[in-house]
RNA sequence: GGCCCUAUCGUCUAAUGGUUAGGACAUCAGAUUUUCAAUCUGGUAAUACGGGUCCGAUUCCCGUUGGGGCCA
């Protein structure tokens, strides 16, 4: 139903800075414009935004740029970089000055900001004087040729700019309260708002899809866009991502790069999932959604107004869910950097697919396998079954001990082992026999259970564990 | 401070001018199990408040309060 309301083709964008990694909060937004260009046909792109020379790093476009393509968000055409656009930018700027939109200003920055103090002490909107709204174009020029420091600013009429969102309605604000706003510091170099208004005008942006702390620059584009005869894009403002106290989500009180997450072991698959479902729903009782389902559900109708918090645990439910349903060779192929200390392929992938109903993310592999490979200390209290004898469980270990003796080495797997141990459990209990022998076997008080940890570190080892949890049954008995 | 946005379980959310207000995560209990995880079953838990409009409001309108964002 939208096709009908939209010019013929959908062209939209992300434009982040490149000050940082590439944020929880920026991948959405670049999610949820690839997702409605994808699914309407249409185009995506990305326009650097690097005007800021002291704090963008190249470094950073690349993490952006990288973790995006990772996340399975791909853009369509040559990438933009606002650092190379000076000459875009001039004649827009000249043809404001030249038609008496705009005007050079020479005041102080430390009168201005004595001014904005009075203002909003007195209650005020704060906002441009006028100062030197009525200087003339050649004394300005005269000025600028002495040295004069200066900026540009914009003739702001005053009446109101109302425009629609897509996601929130109607807005209307009443420009009289901005004043004459700076729109560049000379005729290269644009500030914010007007570089935006003109890249999105040059790019023939349809729709403006962006975070919702963007709503209160959207007047002035406007006002912008109209002293310089562009279209009006569509605007949608997405609800913003918050930290558990409700404020936008933000480094000090979460992790917020995209690369920290993948670092950690999180998987595209859940990082989309969880993302996709953060402002907007398929209005059905479906959560489960990949890329290719997302880019066939995606409306603008399901997103969200409110804002939503960011909540790890849904994150982590998502992630233990595509870990478990991942096929076991790519498992291995994103997990095997975690055991670094083992070459042996079969046994990691034994010990994963023992492994992934537990874990959250990937990292979690490394730190709750190390019991394979080294034995931890314990105590020998912990091999006890609830209040049963010392020496019944002594006993029961002597005799799987020797029960795994007199298997073939090669027999020495799941099944056989299974056979044994339920032979032994009808003469004493299970916990009787299966605690001691897992806890022998892991030294963890928590663990998989015993017979598939035999199977993985072998019969040589598991000998060994079981005769060294023998001796410290001793130990306890005699002392 | 000004302006703008916003409000359903703890969290993400569904729904409707008349519903036992639904689902998911989390949580609790039970089943399973030697422990943990996973799995299955069940439970607790929400329409911010005050006014209207209406036979009837969580839904529409106004206000209050709360939360957030932007502006420097």
């Amino acid at each position: 139903m939208f096709k009908n309301l939209l010019p013929s083709k959908i062209r939209v964008r992300i434009a982040p800075s490149p000050t940082g990694q590439l944020h929880f909060g920026t991948a959405r937004t670049a999610l949820f414009n690839f997702l409605f260009a994808r699914a309407n046909n249409g185009v995506f792109l990305v326009r650097i935004e690097d005007t800021d020379v002291e704090r963008s790093k190249k470094e950073f476009e690349k993490d952006i740029l990288d973790n995006l393509t990772w996340l399975g968000i791909s853009w369509d055409e040559e990438i933009i970089r606002q650092s190379e656009r000076k000459k875009i930018y001039h004649p827009y700027i000249k043809k404001l000055l030249e038609k008496d939109l705009a005007y050079y200003c020479f005041c102080q920055a430390e009168d201005l900001e004595a001014i904005k103090a009075e203002q909003m002490s007195r209650g005020e909107a704060p906002r441009y004087s006028g100062h030197c709204q009525s200087i003339k174009p050649e004394i300005a020029q005269e000025r600028i040729t002495q040295g004069e420091k200066s900026i540009i600013r914009l003739r702001v009429p005053q009446k109101n700019i109302e425009f629609e969102d897509l996601v929130k309605g109607k807005i209307t604000y009443d420009a009289s309260l901005f004043g004459d706003f700076v729109i560049a510091k000379n005729e290269d170099e644009p500030i914010y708002n007007l570089a935006v208004v003109i890249d999105d005008f040059e790019s023939r942006i349809s729709h403006i899809i962006r975070g919702e702390d963007h709503i209160s620059n959207t007047p002035k584009q406007i006002i912008i866009q109209k002293m310089l005869d562009f279209p009006r894009p569509h605007y949608i403002h997405l609800p913003l991502i918050l930290n558990p106290d409700r404020s936008k989500m933000s480094k000090r009180k979460n992790i917020t790069s995209i690369k920290d997450y993948r670092e950690d072991g999180f998987l595209k698959e859940a990082l989309i999932n969880f993302i996709a479902f953060l402002g907007w729903n398929p209005k059905t009782n479906t959560e489960i959604f990949s890329l290719e389902k997302l880019i066939t559900e995606f409306s603008i109708k399901g997103i969200q107004k409110a804002g939503a918090v960011f909540n790890l645990q849904k994150l982590e439910w998502f992630n233990n869910y595509y870990i478990k349903h991942l096929p076991l060779e790519t498992l291995f192929e994103l997990s095997k950097d975690y055991f670094q200390n083992c070459q042996d392929k079969e046994k990691i992938k034994k010990i994963i697919s023992l492994q992934k109903d537990r874990v959250k993310k990937l990292s979690e592999f490394k730190t709750n396998s190390k019991f394979f490979f080294e034995l931890p200390n314990y105590e020998g209290q912990l091999l006890i079954w609830k209040n049963s004898p010392n020496d019944l469980i002594l006993n029961n270990l002597k005799k799987i001990k020797s029960e795994f003796e007199k298997i073939n080495n090669s027999d020495f797997v799941f099944i056989n082992l299974k056979k044994i141990i339920d032979g032994l459990v009808g003469e004493s209990g299970s916990g009787e026999i299966y605690w001691p022998l897992r806890t022998a076997l892991s030294g963890l008080k928590e663990s998989p259970p015993p017979l598939e940890i035999a199977e993985i570190i072998g019969q040589k080892e598991s000998l060994i564990r079981i005769e060294q949890a023998m001796e410290l049954l001793k130990s306890e008995l005699t002392g």
